[in-house]
Parts: structure tokens; sequence; C-alpha cells
DNA sequence: TACTATACCATGATATCCCATATATTACCA
DNA sequence: TGGTAATATATGGGATATCATGGTATAGTA
């Protein structure tokens, strides 16, 4: 499960890493590194494992292939995601249409999500994070355990 | 499982290259090559392994015999698909039928849709992409995990 | 023989692998 | 408990391999 948030350089080179907590919690059976598209609600990057992301494309997927409603969906997102593998320290590339996407440029900040994470421009969402906590002291939604 | 998009030029021959990680996911078991054809909804190549192909045609049997959709369907797909084999480089030479068909010149735009992937004009893919996009956000489809 | 299509070879750019280092964290032992 | 060694991790840079792409040669065909 993918908890709490790192902040890491992007090299010149394109280069980040994953914080090694994740990794830990990607399953590298079918593919050794992660899947990363467009958030469609920020201005964020989504990640999650090939298992995960196999799952969604199956689902997409019909064996009726001359299916017209999934099409726009199918393409979306997968036409929009990317594989990124590891390098042996642990280090993906992301696609330069992504990081502008996100507006990533010197540092990434990975969010955990539970069974996927974010990755953001940091000052996006330490804002993101400040309006969230505003949000949740004006609707009183207090977290008991 | 074919993922994200990749913009190669075809040479004066009608020579692409398929994307190096398409290639990977390619069955070449049967068939050392993809299977393409006109999309029906769509101005651009559809393309699958053989393996693929084989089990749209089995389903195509399933079909009621005499039915209109089958005959269609059987006639516009099968009997209008092209073998493409690789060259020794991993490209095939795309038939010109279809690159009229896409409107494909200089560049095309290889596209994975998980089990499958298509060959567009690559900024006719870019203008359905953007539509798509906007499309979904209208339709607030949102992707939880 | 001319034309087309396939097989083979060459090359530059890019991405991947591998090693090095610094810092942080953990383990171990006095 | 305190101090030190060992390990893990993030980051940087250079070497290597892969890949897209262009060109040439050979075989097949009409």
């Amino acid at each position: 499960m993918f908890l709490s948030q790192y902040t890491y350089k992007v090299d010149n080179k394109g280069r980040i890493s994953v914080p090694a907590d994740f990794r830990i919690g990607i399953n590298t059976k079918f593919f050794n590194g992660i899947i990363a598209f467009r958030s469609y609600k920020f201005r964020a990057i989504e990640a999650l494992d090939f298992e995960k992301m196999k799952k969604i494309a199956d689902s997409l997927d019909d064996l009726d292939f001359f299916s017209e409603t999934k099409n726009d969906i199918t393409t979306s997102i997968l036409s929009d995601s990317y594989k990124l593998p590891f390098d042996s320290e642990g280090r993906v590339c992301l696609p330069i249409e992504l990081l502008n996407f996100a507006g990533i440029k010197t540092q990434a900040t990975f969010v955990g999500r539970g069974s996927s994470f974010q990755i953001w421009n940091p000052k996006a969402f330490k804002d993101y994070l400040q309006n969230a906590r505003k949000n949740i002291k004006k609707k009183k939604i207090i977290f008991n355990n």
C-alpha cells in the first residue's frame, strides 16, 4: 500500500527515483516498473503497477471488438499511458509530455494513495493539500479512529 | 499489452518501424508480423497479431450465419486484411490502400489500445485524442482507484 | 529486361546499463 | 547507552546497447 509523500529530484536526463517504500508495493512479476498517465482530476501524474493496469485494460477490452461505446475511453486511457521501467537503481524516466502536463521541472512529489500513487509538482501539491485541509475543517469532517 | 503512442517516419518505400515495445507484445509463433485492416469507425488502420485475428474470426463464426452484420463484417474485415511481415529491423510495409484510407504520408502514429493497436495520421489522431479527453471530462468518467 | 519486393548492412541518436559517491538509516558491539 | 561499522538509498556521470532510419544488394515477378 502506498502511503505518505516523498519529494525527489528530477535529473537532467529526466530520471527520478521511485521511493524505495513504494517499490516494495509494486508487483514486478509481469513488468519491472510502473504505468503512468495523466490524472483526469488534477495536474498530476497518476501511477500504478502493470497488473492493475491490465485489469483496467481487460475491463475495457471487449471480446466484442466491434462495440462502439468504449472507443473513446479505451483510447484516452491506454494511448495516454506510459510503461516506465525501473533502472537498476529503481529510477524511472518520466516522458516530457507528462512532465509538462504536471508542470514538473527539477523536483517532484510522490503522493501515496493506497492502491496507486501520484506524482506532483511539489508546490502544486502543497497548495492542493492546504486547500483540502481547509475544506475538511470547513465541512467539519473530523477524523476519529 | 499495447500502451501509449509512438510517431515514426514512413520512408519512401512505405516502410515504417513498429515500436519495439509493441513488437514484444506480438505473438510471432504463427506469423512474424501483424495483421492490418481499415478501422470501420475511424480514418485509421487497425492492427493486431495473428493470434488475436484468429480469435476475432472465431467470434464471427459464432454470429448467426445468415445475419447481415456477419456478412458485412466478414467481407469488410477478413477479406480486406493484410498480412504484413516484419523485416529484420522490425519494420512493416504499409500498403497504399491503407495509407490512403488513413491519410498517412510522411509520418504515422502508433496508438496502443491494450490488446490491439491503431496506426493514424499524426495530426488526425492528435485532434481525435483532444476531443476524446474532453468527452470523458464532460461525461464525468473519472478514474478513481 | 524492367520493376517490385524482400533481405542485408550501415549509422547516428537515444535510452539503458553499470559503476561511483554521498547521505541517511540500521545493525552491531563495546 | 554511545559509538562505530555495515547497509540501504538517492543522485550523478560515463560506457554500452538498442532502436529508428536510410541505403544497397539480391531475388522474385510480370
